[in-house]
DNA sequence: CATGAATGAGAGTTCATTCAT
DNA sequence: GATGAATGAACTCTCATTCAT
């Protein structure tokens, strides 16, 4: 036993390197410039060796993708913490932004490339994706009973959330915001997002939540 | 002289024959796999012949990427016509959608794709992705001098309604809305927008306008 | 008849056209960037035009092949009017190499080239180059007669002299020559033929034409 | 380790039949038709196993050229043991004009080639080749100090010298010698060298030397 | 466990050449 | 006489992948 879970525990570590290297090689060079060879020499290993750990590339691509989700989901559960449903579903899409922000490339690969697109439908039905989203709805339905937003479809009003956040997001990360100044990217999008949010809480709430926002 | 008319007009059909090939593969079968070989056996000439039309495949992408902002800006100049700026605003947002809906490749090839971005900046700024963008602009200008929403900047508001939309369209159109049963997913996106800009008009206008909605 | 004599003429000045082109590219981007299609774009005629004058890419470059031969043999005829076999033959050389340091080209398509042997192989055994060899064989053989040189074999002293000013000629044209100083290459050709000849004039002739040279 | 050292025995042979199947191609077909393809078809391997020898093409070529000096350097380097000036100077010159025979491939690349001598000024300056012509100097001086041959510039005699032996190789290479029949050439290439280097030696030690030569 | 060696498939591109018009 | 349109055959090179060792 001791033995199988060294080895587990050095095929863990294995399968982390490449993962590592791949999103490094990915951050530095771009997605077409991922090459199982290229991982293999920055790990200096053999491209067979690769093979060993992973079945092909779209599942080192699939792995990258999972572990986003991961680390997504890690720093939205923070969120539950607050009791407030507006102020944390404000800082739910705070959360959000601000990972796709930082890690843009795991951002890319969880929201917006086609080529992880393909194993979400065969897979799991996108299940990390999913899960996400209900996190999103539980916490807009919350919002809906406590009277801070419009009453309506959970799926709707959440969908709707979750569009504006990716939209900003996805615009930035594909770069199709160069009408602004690149150092002011980040700024735009905290108003944008606020312009829209802001405008939400209704009849008495209004007052009390407006512009404070929570983020 | 009929002569040279007839060839000009068949070097065009040519032309228009390539890119809607190249555009059609890249529907199939993703950016990656639209290469010259394959559009040439699609057409059924040799890839040699592609190269008589097309200097290169990047000649061919930008073709495509200025194709379907002409396509749009068609579509969008429909709704200065639009009297009420409000009116005109929601009917912006819906022909904006349906264009993406409707032309899924272009759209991703406009605003999603990584390719030609890099075009972009170089070519010509992206001109024909700012005059999109400006529209817009003076649209909300006009909305929030007629007190329909929010006063603010025009470019944060603009970019908010933008990233709205925007949103909604790339998570369709990367697979992305696989919580929702196919056939729904027009509805849900047309609802989630609603849900949004139903909640916008201020003051008295609210009366007036939310719900109805003008589309 | 004065029909198809001009258009004989005009024919001649097409063929001439595309001689000329061709080598003016040939001169400018080396001979691997001589395309068809660059002849025809430079000369503003349709690459099938080309096919009405030659019937294939190495008929133009056997007929600059021949051109160059045409120059060379002009230059060289001039030498039949000194009387003194050892100054024309040193006159014969001097020409020879002038030839080949201002038509570097021609040159290369002459003596060196791969293309154009193969021509000559077939062709015609390579008819200018012999009839060149035999005026040098001529000359070598009447400096025999007349004592200045030593004798022998006239075609093996011919080939001797032949070989040492190609070889000047030909380190010279394929960039051989990099241990000297760019501008002083063409001195030291000339010192080095002097060095040779100067060596040969034999027994009494030697005092007499040795250092003068009669270059 | 007697397995990496058979993995490296097995490699550098696979290198060595790349190089020698290069050559092989180049001396039947000419420089441009040497293709990957060709070479790859030649030892029955694919094209893509010619990678995992030779980063490129140019790789190839440079090796062959090497290769080429280093076979030429080491027959030179026998010459060294003769004392006497002028017989190692023929026997300088015979060695090189052998080596060309006998090598018209690497010859060919090494002295005519235009491909390479772009790389040669790049790389090293050709450092192979000044090393060659610097012994070749070497040689030339110290048969002028004994008297041997006329005193002067030694880089002008040396340059003499090679144009010389370089003009009879890069003639019969290069397929300008059909006036003599084939079987007859490597003997006119030897008088012909005999014609000029007889008439060398000066004052008293030509009666020693002239004719014997030492070759 | 690891890999060296090999490859099939395919990419974009260029060229000389042909032929109906 | 001239050409626009087309093509077959090459080219170099890269990649993901396999398999015997």
């Amino acid at each position: 036993m001791g033995i199988s879970e060294r080895k587990e525990r050095e095929s863990m570590q294995m399968k982390n390197r490449i993962l590592d290297t791949a999103m490094s090689l990915f951050l530095d060079e771009g997605f077409e410039n991922v090459t199982i060879r290229g991982i293999a020499k920055a790990i200096e290993y053999s491209p067979a060796t690769i093979y060993l750990y992973y079945k092909d590339k779209n599942e080192i691509l699939y792995a990258l993708h999972s572990k986003g989700f991961d680390m997504l989901h890690e720093k939205q559960s923070k969120v539950l913490a607050i009791r407030d449903p507006w102020k944390r579903l404000r800082e739910h899409g705070r959360i959000y932004l601000a990972f796709a922000v930082e890690n843009p490339e795991y951002y890319d690969l969880m929201f917006i490339m086609r080529g992880p697109a393909e194993k979400i439908k065969e897979k799991e039905k996108w299940e990390s994706g999913l899960r996400s989203f209900d996190l999103l709805k539980d916490n807009v339905r919350q919002c809906m009973d406590a009277g801070y937003i419009k009453k309506g479809s959970p799926d709707v009003a959440a969908f709707a959330f979750w569009s504006l956040t990716h939209g900003l997001a996805s615009l930035v990360i594909r770069d199709r915001c160069i009408m602004f100044p690149e150092d002011k990217v980040d700024l735009m999008i905290e108003k944008a997002r606020n312009y829209i949010m802001d405008n939400f809480v209704t009849g008495e709430n209004r007052q009390l939540h407006a512009g404070s926002g929570g983020d």
